[in-house]
DNA sequence: GCCGTTTTCGGCCCGACTGTTTTCAGTCG
């Protein structure tokens, strides 16, 4: 059943921040060593509740001690050493913690010599001026966490933005630093350019001489409601919907490893730094350098100092320490498709679907003018009440789109359809009127709500359905807004492998679907891909960098994604489908 | 608590900013 592996993280990571509350030192190496077991056990899936002791062991990251306390887990239900932590820290308490400035050490200060053991203890020791009578406190610090608690929810140490919301922000801040004459670089980084789903905050860095103007025109962007700290080097502000934003300036020669640094993650940073120590050198956010004479190796791109660690320069998205430094070191990382390399759109919507916005001949123009050499257009099949299509709707467009590839004899058009998964797998029309479309992406559009095993059969259907080339966008999730369906997805990819049917990467950055830990594991049961845009207007069909960043975190290969190949190859396999 | 081709003990990434301090502790990433 899934989410076993989910609750055992979920409890380490619970045992992780009461240990540092416990010992009052986010440093603790015990509580580093709970994060990095957690990190070891997120590369597997869900047979870590079947390991033995020993099995568990050999996971990395993961010691006697740990591998003790997930079977104490699966055994008994608990962990004896994290029940006596929530007596210690109960989840009054725990809240107060994540207040952003409330560290373990004002924490047990506040809690021993005020006795403030909730928010509401903690609102009356403000208005009582309790705190900046304690010794090493001030009016300042009492100011600080009136002000957390006034935020209380909207910018909390837990909150995270959809991608959907945070990545159209940094572009429009980068865009408006790059405009400063003092900015030679400017470069969104963390885990928005390793492209997670949700964005914890936004990191941006900036190559230039002299940080002053920088700074200055950054905290006056219309954007930012409220300056959190300002250094020479660093500043950090909060935006009127609540993102953080850090802006670090460095020297020009620095910007490739403040790039590095700043985009992480943490445990794959770790693992560059330690080869660095193997060499004698440090690494940080300036350079990579010679330990004793701090003389600099290389600092000034990414790609120097990955090639000065023996290492290919690693994709942002691959960042996140799951093999892909070992990968790096042997020179075996995946040939990851590029947006140049991708020749068509297979998924995109015209003004005859309710919901599309350009018309068919704008749609068609705005391909060619990106060079594809084909093209599907995939209106909604007839099942989707509002923004379906009929027949004859659909028969008039075969003719519009014939007429269309005259003007464009390089690009070839196929009429296409995005048909509907029904809650029981069936699709839309008929099979005779599905076989006489070129090209059929079926997707799930209702009935989100069904049990796991319905919908894991009705996807399955949808795949062995003669017409269907590929499953659209196959959770139909909604980042940070509606979960996906819930399915076995083994079997769904074993299908997938089973029947040739091709899983789509969207490229809506709302959508993203499927994800990347699906992507990976389908990769490795021999699946094959699609990116596409699913766009709803001409502009959408810039999306598609977007699929090519997905791609990239779930380690897909360009050679498995058919729109990299070629238009021989890629029509071939569409008639060899319908042959099937 | 974890880990090992210098090690089974003694290390474990490290710098910026703030507030309260006269040199540093706490927090954060």
């Amino acid at each position: 059943m899934a989410g076993e592996k989910d609750d055992i993280i979920a409890h380490l990571e619970e045992l992780a921040h009461l240990t540092m509350l416990d010992e009052g030192n986010p440093q603790s190496f015990r509580v580093r060593a709970y994060e990095n077991a957690v990190h070891g056990l997120a590369a597997h899936g869900d047979e870590i509740a079947r390991m033995s002791k020993a099995q568990l062991v050999a996971i990395d990251g993961v010691g006697k001690s740990t591998a003790d306390k997930i079977r104490e887990l699966l055994d008994t239900g608990k962990i004896a050493k994290l029940e006596a932590l929530r007596a210690k820290f109960p989840p009054s308490v725990v809240e107060l913690s994540r207040l952003p400035g409330m560290g373990p050490k004002t924490l047990a200060r506040l809690r021993v010599e005020l006795d403030v053991e909730s928010i509401a203890d903690l609102r009356r020791a403000i208005a009582g001026k309790e705190i900046r009578a304690l010794k090493g406190f001030g009016a300042k610090t009492e100011e600080k966490l009136a002000h957390a608690i006034e935020r209380l929810g909207l910018t909390g140490k837990d909150r995270r933005a959809p991608i959907a919301d945070a990545l159209p922000i940094a572009r429009r801040i980068v865009a408006a630093l790059s405009e400063l004459p003092q900015a030679e670089r400017v470069q969104y980084c963390g885990s928005l350019r390793r492209f997670r789903e949700t964005i914890g905050d936004i990191d941006i860095v900036v190559a230039a001489t002299e940080p002053a103007p920088i700074m200055a025109a950054f905290v006056a962007l219309p954007v930012v409601t409220e300056v959190l700290a300002s250094g020479p080097t660093k500043t950090s502000v909060i935006t009127h919907d609540g993102i953080q934003i850090d802006l670090r300036v460095v020297a020009p020669e620095s910007f490739g490893a403040a790039v590095m640094y700043f985009t992480g993650s943490k445990a794959h940073n770790i693992k560059l730094r330690q080869r660095a120590i193997d060499r004698g050198w440090t690494l940080n956010e300036y350079a990579l350098a010679h330990a004793d004479s701090e003389e600099v190796i290389v600092s000034d791109t990414e790609e120097a100092i990955y090639a000065a660690l023996d290492l290919a320069w690693i994709p942002p998205p691959m960042r996140e320490d799951t093999g892909e430094v070992e990968r790096a070191a042997e020179g075996t990382l995946p040939a990851l498709p590029t947006l140049d390399g991708l020749r068509g759109d297979l998924h995109v919507h015209t003004t005859l679907s309710g919901d599309g916005r350009s018309p068919i001949e704008d749609i068609v123009a705005a391909a060619h003018e990106r060079g594809y050499r084909y093209l599907a257009i995939t209106d909604h099949g007839e099942d989707l009440a509002i923004n379906g299509v009929s027949r004859a709707q659909l028969s008039a467009q075969k003719q519009e789109l014939q007429a269309l590839s005259e003007r464009y004899p390089a690009m070839t058009l196929l009429h296409g359809c995005e048909l509907n998964i029904g809650p029981d797998g069936g699709l839309d029309y008929d099979l005779d009127f599905r076989l006489g479309l070129d090209w059929c992406v079926a997707a799930v559009h209702s009935h989100f709500d069904l049990d796991p095993a319905t919908q894991t059969k009705r996807i399955i259907k949808a795949m062995h359905d003669p017409a269907v080339h590929v499953i659209g966008h196959l959770s139909g999730r909604q980042i940070g807004r509606r979960p996906g369906i819930e399915l076995d997805i083994d079997a769904v990819l074993e299908a997938a492998a089973e029947t040739g049917t091709a899983i789509e990467i969207n490229s809506a950055l709302a959508r993203l679907d499927a994800s990347a830990e699906v992507l990976r594991r389908a990769h490795d049961l021999g699946v094959l891909f699609l990116i596409d845009t699913d766009a709803h207007h001409v502009s959408e069909l810039d999306r598609m960098q977007w699929g090519v960043q997905q791609a990239a975190r779930g380690w897909v290969p360009a050679e498995r994604v058919l729109n990299t190949w070629t238009k021989k190859k890629f029509l071939s396999w569409v008639r060899a489908r319908r042959a099937r």
